[in-house]
DNA sequence: CTGTTAGCGCTTTCAG
DNA sequence: CTGAAAGCGCTAACAG
């Protein structure tokens, strides 16, 4: 037991009881049901609770109901731009529902997310987990025993919200189409991502039906600098244009166009991925919106429908992008003609 | 009670005792006190725990000793790039103590914040306010009821770590005059802002010592925009530099100046502040580094610290700064000649 | 409308 | 070294 500095003197539920001349459960009633109570009842017991300064013991009461008003939101990295707007979504509907949030993350490691959920689990009432790196067995096993919503990953079964970026890759596609690109190279993210399937896949299909070439590049892992170091061949591959894989990695390549003078969008045009850098460089980056802080929304939302329901129905809800036209693109360059 | 879907199945410390047959005692020992236990108990109960996949709930625990393990973080706006490497420092310790996080965003309103914080009040052990907006009687009386750390923040009493850029913006400066500037501009930011004040207050100091000129713009509230929008005033200076209150501005001002044909670093140069946007542009930013993760880690240190000891020491903790020089500062100009 | 009676799952003396 | 028992503070049937 505790203890002298962090407990003393919290009154608790008993001794406004005795005060009051009712019971704990009166006491409890009047604060959590007081509709159950005679007006009078409720107005005594409370004026009481303000005297002495009660307040009831969330801990206790979760123990006792199950409910704590808490979740838990679990990513692989805070610090990449593109999960603070999810987080930011996901927080805004918890607070206006009443709801605390845990927030975790997983370093990208499986390992690492396994012992947070077992950390949460008690404390919270359900979990929203992005981009997950759990393999579906254990998702699985742990949705059992809280509800639980996956962003970004698609397991059966288990509610889910994805950020489909083929509509916004496909409104990029004919956006350069328009503009009279016929060759452009996809600057490739992890394969084993969902979200480079998606867009790689969207974008063949796509060009395949559209009559245009698409060349593909990669840049491992997707950063600023994989970007940066495709330029080249980027360049090599005579392309007109490029779509990145995120913004991150187009970022790059804006960079290494820029140190060869190359200008953009006057000699080459780029489309990023998931909208995340905004308009913090020059020129403005043309992307395709990810809307990540809907998915938050979206996810909160439907985590807390379903701890109202406590029903579990197969929920796929996908998010579909658009594209977001700033600077980086433009009709493509006369033929040099020295 | 509840219920059938939301705590189904989560094993609890009877089941791993009857499995071990053992005591529930002894469970409990085995993750508490293992060295009260034979070795061979441990081993045997912690097996058993993972096979079921039992992990101690901790509402449980904590209705039992006071003590839950949660800390909440309490920042202004997570989607704010200056903040998710600090939270980010934060949890990396909190996790490393076995802590569980809660994050809130104030939205910059004191009344938010203050709602948060009642919120999170009764579930955690201490918190974390990261550029608190409330008034500091309530930081006081907050304070009083649980362990607090402040970070860029300086209420006397309050334990609080403090991110002080005048060394990186005296470095800056060094850097500027080394490189020829005689008339440089700042930036500003919130007047109200502890760290505005700070990094206003050192540039003018310096300056007025290495007998250089600095003007003040304004660019308000610090965004990309203002920083853009700033571009005409900054250059109707004559400056040959500025120094921008934050990165966000800095890269405001790059744009600015891009668009008007300006070289940069050739014709003008422009630090940044706070180092939050790492190599993401081009040309990659000069900027004092903020060490935000830094100041996260500590903060957290500081307050499980405090819940160590429980006592209260002031306790005020300054992170300096330093300047990261990349590709927005060069020797001045020289002066046209048409 | 209000009281009684059991717990929620865990920790912690106090005995063996 | 291990078990038995007594709660932590609150809620929730079930009776009246």
């Amino acid at each position: 037991m505790d203890d002298e500095t962090s407990r003393r003197r919290v009154p608790t539920i008993d001794q406004v009881a005795a005060l009051a001349g009712v019971s704990r459960a009166t006491v409890s009633r009047a604060f959590t049901r007081p509709e159950m109570l005679s007006e009078a009842t409720v107005q005594r017991v409370k004026a009481i609770a303000r005297d002495v300064g009660y307040v009831p013991n969330q801990v206790a009461r979760a123990l006792s109901t199950g409910r704590h008003g808490n979740l838990a939101l679990i990513v692989p990295d805070v610090a990449n731009p593109f999960f603070p707007p999810l987080i930011r979504g996901a927080q805004l509907r918890a607070d206006e529902a009443g709801f605390c949030v845990f927030l975790g993350n997983s370093d990208e490691q499986a390992g690492r997310e396994d012992m947070l959920v077992g950390r949460f689990t008690s404390q919270v009432e359900g979990m929203i987990l992005v981009s997950s790196r759990l393999d579906e067995e254990r998702i699985r096993l742990y949705a059992e025993r809280r509800p639980i919503v996956l962003v970004n990953r698609d397991v059966a079964g288990i509610p889910r919200v994805l950020i489909d970026s083929a509509t916004g890759i496909i409104a990029a596609l004919a956006h350069l189409i328009d503009h009279g690109h016929r060759r452009i190279v996809y600057v490739s993210g992890p394969s084993a991502s969902w979200s480079n399937q998606q867009r790689r896949l969207a974008l063949r299909r796509e060009a395949a039906k559209r009559g245009v070439e698409i060349v593909a590049v990669p840049a491992r892992p997707p950063t600023y600098e994989a970007g940066y170091a495709a330029t080249a061949q980027i360049l090599a591959s005579k392309a007109t244009a490029a779509l990145a894989f995120d913004d991150l990695v187009a970022q790059g390549l804006l960079a290494g166009l820029a140190e060869r003078g190359i200008d953009v969008p006057g000699r080459f045009s780029v489309v990023g991925c998931d909208d995340v850098l905004g308009t913090t460089t020059y020129p403005p980056l043309t992307t395709v919106s990810a809307r990540c802080k809907e998915a938050g929304q979206v996810a909160a939302d439907l985590l807390m429908d379903l701890l109202k329901v406590k029903a579990m129905r197969d929920v796929r809800y996908v998010l579909e992008s658009h594209l977001v036209v700033r600077g980086t693109t433009g009709p493509v360059a006369p033929p040099d003609r020295p």
